[in-house]
DNA sequence: GGCCAGGTGTAAA
DNA sequence: TTTACACATGGC
């Protein structure tokens, strides 16, 4: 079978397993773009707590965070860990919108992405998150779940630029198709095909790898 | 109590 | 270009 094939095959599957994702969740673009920084290495879980303290703070824009302190984001952000670091990528965000000009100003750019990327604090995947489910620009997002998930199911190995790449020219180019790919992962990746891999009853088990070597 | 979670920046080989 | 390490809280 072809890697095309293959991953429309483990797209097909996912999404008859676990439905629609309706991803990224969040109520608006700036939020996506906090919670894209707050869930860096860190649960969505401990990210919703975080988001709710903001939320009470009336925290989640731009101008309130530039005239915030990073002691008092920092206290509000404290369940997902990382809290000294990720204030200053909040107040960074923050900066950057404002100085783009607002959110449509800055999702125009043609050069976003290198835009995002030269963010002290956005690395390729939150930039891509970014792109993907708040700018609404078809990026495949690739996280440690993709790789890990692909490596098991297709035996493909690689950096982040390679798996983009692998997926990005095998998949047609398309929003909702991107957006809900990732998702589904994801939703597998909580589940099944963990660091110590749990198979049974994993739905993508009959074009699964594991084990024939 | 130990492991892991929707990464990133920095330093060093 | 790749690898190692710090960053930190909450759930199971």
């Amino acid at each position: 079978m072809s890697n095309e094939k293959k991953l429309m095959e483990i797209y097909r599957l996912l999404k008859n397993r676990f439905g629609k994702q309706n991803w990224w969740p969040s109520e608006n673009e700036f939020e996506m773009m906090v919670g894209a920084i707050l869930t860096q290495n860190v649960s969505w879980n401990n990210v919703e707590m975080a988001m709710d303290n903001l939320k009470k703070k009336i925290m989640l824009n731009p101008l309130s965070l530039k005239n915030s302190s990073l002691e008092k984001i920092q206290e509000l952000i404290k369940p997902t860990g990382f809290y000294k670091q990720k204030s200053k990528r909040l107040m960074r965000l923050a900066d950057a919108v404002i100085e783009s000009g607002g959110l449509k100003n800055l999702f125009q750019k043609d050069n976003l992405r290198e835009y995002l990327l030269n963010i002290n604090g956005i690395g390729p995947e939150t930039a891509d998150s970014i792109i993907l489910y708040a700018a609404d620009r078809p990026k495949f997002v690739v996280d440690s779940y993709t790789k890990r998930i692909i490596n098991r199911v297709i035996g493909y190995e690689g950096n982040y630029r390679r798996l983009q790449q692998f997926f990005e020219s095998n998949l047609r180019s398309d929003l909702e198709l991107y957006k809900e790919y990732h998702a589904l992962i994801v939703e597998l990746g909580k589940n099944y095909c963990k660091k110590e891999p749990v198979c049974n009853g994993c739905p993508l088990i009959e074009i699964c790898e594991l084990g024939k070597k």
